[in-house]
DNA sequence: CGGTATCCAAAAGGATACTG
DNA sequence: CAGTATCCTTTTGGATACCG
């Protein structure tokens, strides 16, 4: 299969990225998956959607969608009402992503207990005391 | 499920990243997804990791590594010879995350033609002049 | 060979002020 | 409300030099 060919998924030619890390630089950065996560649930505005995010400032949370939006992933619905409402929904393919990406946080949240032990043993292994 | 609260994937009450995040973030960050794309083949030693990837300096790959061996993700093997020999594998729970992290990149290398007939879309329909 | 330590440049990201 | 523009701090990452 094409990705076991590692060196198809450094730097491109002229030293950046190459065009599928950057989509999965997009949909796995900090905040994409969190927008990811939420979006699939249901569509939000934007206050909304920062607000159940928590912690995203408002330029983070905009250039993000902007991101998934040129990706095709999220589509932006803008009613020309005053005050201004706007809701984000997922695309067929931000599905796809968001389906992807939750069974990589799932999978996370079920090996992270083993993460955890691996962590204290590496630590203690290398604690000072331990050899005195 | 558990992962379908966002919240729960946001900041800490310290303001920094949750546990499940940091691990997701080290899976998924630049040279890890390489590293773990590399060791899912066969094990390597130092230099020829570093060769294998391209264009990671020694120090994020040190890092890297470190990182994922930390989490219980890759095995480090250093023989005690003159010169040094350092063989570096996956654990059960790397190759674990390796196989999630292949099923994501092949989803985007997959739906990639995708993203960028959507980037065209997108760049086109606010291209300068196409209202003149 | 396989690192570590240090320094510095670049990029990401947050706070604030302002606009349609 | 839903952004944009600007500034500034924090973080990331590469280059270099050195060590076991």
């Amino acid at each position: 299969m094409a990705v076991s060919r590692v060196r198809q998924w450094t730097l491109d030619s002229a030293g950046g990225l190459c065009p599928q890390r950057l989509v999965l630089e997009h949909v796995t950065s900090r905040w994409g998956v969190l927008v990811l996560l939420a979006l699939q649930e249901r569509s939000f505005r934007f206050s909304e959607l920062r607000r159940e995010i928590g912690g995203v400032s408002e330029k983070m949370l905009t250039q993000t969608l902007q991101t998934l939006e040129r990706d095709g992933m999220v589509h932006r619905d803008a009613k020309p009402v005053i005050p201004p409402r706007v809701d984000y929904s997922l695309t067929e393919l931000g599905q796809e992503a968001a389906a992807q990406v939750r069974s990589l946080a799932e999978w996370t949240e079920r090996r992270l207990p083993a993460v955890v032990r691996a962590r204290e043993a590496y630590d203690e292994s290398r604690a000072p005391g331990s050899s005195s």
